[in-house]
DNA sequence: AAGCTGGCCTACT
DNA sequence: CAGTAGGCCAGCT
């Protein structure tokens, strides 16, 4: 795991329901930087984030971002700001850009678009972009920086089938749920 | 730098 | 239905 010398992020943690949300914030850019998924624990949640940098801090200073995820995450209907976000593509050893890659931000500007409440496919976000490269989608989505704000939960498999999550499928139909998607077994329900 | 690995897809059993 | 071989393609090593 390469580590950003230069930066330093602050860690805001947000508990809800039991469960902590934390966001990541560069000291330099003001962007958010990385998003956690839920964890039961608040260690957890900033660790998954300050994995990834040498220099961090813990303070409230952005609470209320990890509070709207949270929301977000319970199926509230909430207009992120996505310019909030880094989405700059950097591959240098100096800095330390939570998207790699032009395929993995286009990826995930196209997902960003998904409303809630709705589902896309891997397929379909493949051939939004002119190929065929609908598994180096799942993988891309599987870096996701910014789950449930880019949400990555709302792209399934072809036959419906809800298809892999970082916090796993049961999570995936939670989220979905809470916004109101209709889920039976391991399948999105149509219309 | 040629293989390998995946949040996938399709066709076929 | 459920399971899977073989095909795709970006990224990593």
């Amino acid at each position: 795991m390469e580590i950003d010398k230069n930066d330093k992020i602050i860690i805001s943690t947000h508990k809800e329901n039991g469960l902590y949300f934390s966001v990541g914030v560069s000291n330099s850019t003001d962007k958010i930087v990385r998003i956690s998924l839920p964890k039961q624990d608040k260690e957890l949640a900033v660790a998954e984030i300050s994995k990834h940098y040498s220099e961090f801090e813990v303070s409230d200073k952005y609470a209320d971002i990890a509070k709207t995820v949270s929301k977000v995450y319970e199926g509230e209907k909430v207009d992120f700001n996505l310019r909030l976000l880094d989405f700059e593509v950097d591959q240098s050893k100096h800095k330390n850009s939570p998207i790699k890659t032009q395929f993995e931000r286009n990826v995930l500007l196209i997902t960003a678009e998904i409303p809630s409440g709705q589902v896309r496919t891997y397929k379909s976000i493949a051939q939004k972009l002119g190929n065929r490269a609908y598994r180096a989608v799942g993988t891309a989505l599987g870096k996701n920086p910014f789950p449930i704000i880019i949400p990555c939960h709302r792209v399934v498999k072809s036959d419906l089938s809800i298809g892999q999550y970082g916090g796993g499928s049961k999570m995936k139909k939670e989220i979905l749920k809470n916004e109101g998607v209709r889920i039976k077994g391991n399948k999105i329900i149509g219309e």
